[in-house]
RNA sequence: GUGGGAGUAGCUCAGUUGGUGGAGCGCCGGGUUGUGGCCCCGGCGGUCGCGGGUUCAAGUCCCGUCUCCCACCCCA
């Protein structure tokens, strides 16, 4: 084959395409109920935007962005996220002037150059909300619901993690106390964690090695140095998520790889993944605005893996719908040309043959693409001006005398 | 970026010690001169991922490369 698709991208064509759409769907059903509003923006922006927003020791920004220099001698990056433009679109268009309190949605594709594997690829798809402006827990809570309610909209079974890992009053304490236990048990740490160790200390307590568990298993948590205000904050949202029926496990290992959250972050994960379990993830990032150059406005998301979705989604029958025109002869095919246009017309999904094959080669093809109703036009019928309309599903099979009784009979 | 496994028909896969490539499913057609699904018969369909090497001879052995899968890593 001399052309092929690029490493770690894939075409989507049917029936995975309409995979796709549903769980975009079900996504939209679920939050636009829910008051959110979509917004278009760019793949492609500044790469500082990200370096800044995702952060410059994440791995996102180390070494998965697809970097570039176009014509005008910017540097661009492709998009790895979604949180990042949203933002700047937020400072850019003054809509915490105009209308402070704004809940967005988006979906589109994402691009890190990544070891492609199961449910990581490329080019990927994600849809995500944003919440701005709110700092109440109860918007955490709220957006954790919605979460919830897409996934099970979707019937994808997935656990709930949440914790909190504070602001920029009491992370830092914390931090010092895990780099101070740490530090007395760096030997006992993998290659990985050694290095986590140095760079991002937290990131060791997510660390899947076996030795590195059981060291962390004895760490101090997060939420024992929480402040009044965060802890609060943290013991509020869980009081919602029962009020709402959403279950949830804490754990207090939980971090995140995006430099910009704090307090509430959530994972959703799921069994049937292999290693990329995680389905649908966020947090509150109470700093990003105003780090971005907008005031000091408090926030929070998620995003969701439409491709892991699209793998967990169960098997759906595809059900009869519309109707199949069969024809023989011009004259027949002339008057199926003008009833598949009526019927069209008239809102009912109509398809003809145009190779005018046997009856029995065209009566394949309506069992193929599924049409609830065959029409026949034979020598006959033109004769007798009348039309055979045939249910596939029963193979009952009747004379209809004009085009308005046929729609009827559908 | 690291480690492991795999690439043969559109799909799932057989292919014996190297000797001119098969099955099932699917697709097209026929059995039914005007009727789908089930059954029967026939047909189309392959530079054996790509490139090089060994050999009289390579799907089969060797090297390289690309892609996919799994794990690490990372993350949605």
């Amino acid at each position: 084959m001399e052309y092929r698709a690029l490493r770690g991208v894939e075409d989507l064509i049917p029936p995975e395409s309409l995979r796709f759409e549903r769980v975009v769907d079900a996504f939209k059903r679920v939050v636009e109920r829910a008051g959110f509003k979509e917004v278009i923006l760019p793949v492609f922006e500044e790469a500082r935007l990200f370096t800044r927003s995702v952060g410059e020791s994440s791995d996102i920004v180390k070494k998965e962005m697809y970097v570039f220099e176009d014509k005008g001698g910017r540097v661009i990056a492709l998009r790895p996220e979604g949180t990042a433009s949203a933002v700047r679109a937020y400072v850019e268009h003054g809509v915490y002037a105009k209308e402070p309190f704004t809940k967005w949605f988006y979906v589109g594709p994402m691009f890190r150059f990544e070891r492609p594997q199961a449910g990581r690829k490329r080019q990927f798809f994600q849809a995500g909300v944003e919440l701005f402006g709110f700092s109440q827990p109860g918007a955490d809570a709220e957006l954790i619901k919605v979460a919830d309610d897409i996934l099970k909209e979707l019937s994808v079974e997935a656990t709930l993690e949440i914790n909190s890992i504070g602001c920029k009053e009491c992370r830092p304490k914390y931090r010092e106390a895990l780099i101070e236990f740490l530090k007395e048990r760096v030997g006992q740490l993998c290659p990985d964690c050694v290095e986590r160790f140095e760079r991002n200390p937290l990131r060791v307590l997510d660390c899947k090695n076996e030795g590195c568990r059981q060291v962390v298993s004895g760490a101090p948590k997060i939420t024992d140095y929480l402040c009044d205000g965060c802890r609060e904050h943290y013991e509020k949202v869980k009081e919602y998520l029962n009020l709402l029926g959403v279950e949830f496990r804490e754990n207090p290992f939980l971090v995140r790889g995006l430099d910009y959250y704090t307090r509430t972050v959530f994972e959703f994960k799921s069994s049937g993944l292999g290693a990329q379990s995680t389905v649908l993830a966020g947090g509150r990032y109470d700093y990003l605005i105003g780090e971005i150059g907008g005031p000091e406005t408090p926030a929070l998301g998620f995003a969701m893996g439409i491709d892991r979705v699209m793998l967990l989604l169960p098997e759906l029958e595809e059900k009869r719908e519309g109707v199949f025109v069969i024809t023989r002869g011009e004259e027949a095919y002339r008057e199926g040309l003008e009833l598949v246009n009526f019927l069209r017309s008239k809102g009912i999904k109509a398809e003809i043959d145009h190779r005018q094959g046997s009856f029995k080669a065209q009566m394949k093809a309506a069992d193929r693409v599924k049409a609830e109703f065959a029409v026949i036009i034979g020598e006959e019928e033109v004769k007798e001006g009348f039309y055979s309309l045939k249910e596939l599903s029963t193979g009952k099979q009747e004379k209809v005398e004009t085009r308005e009784e046929l729609l009827a009979r559908l």
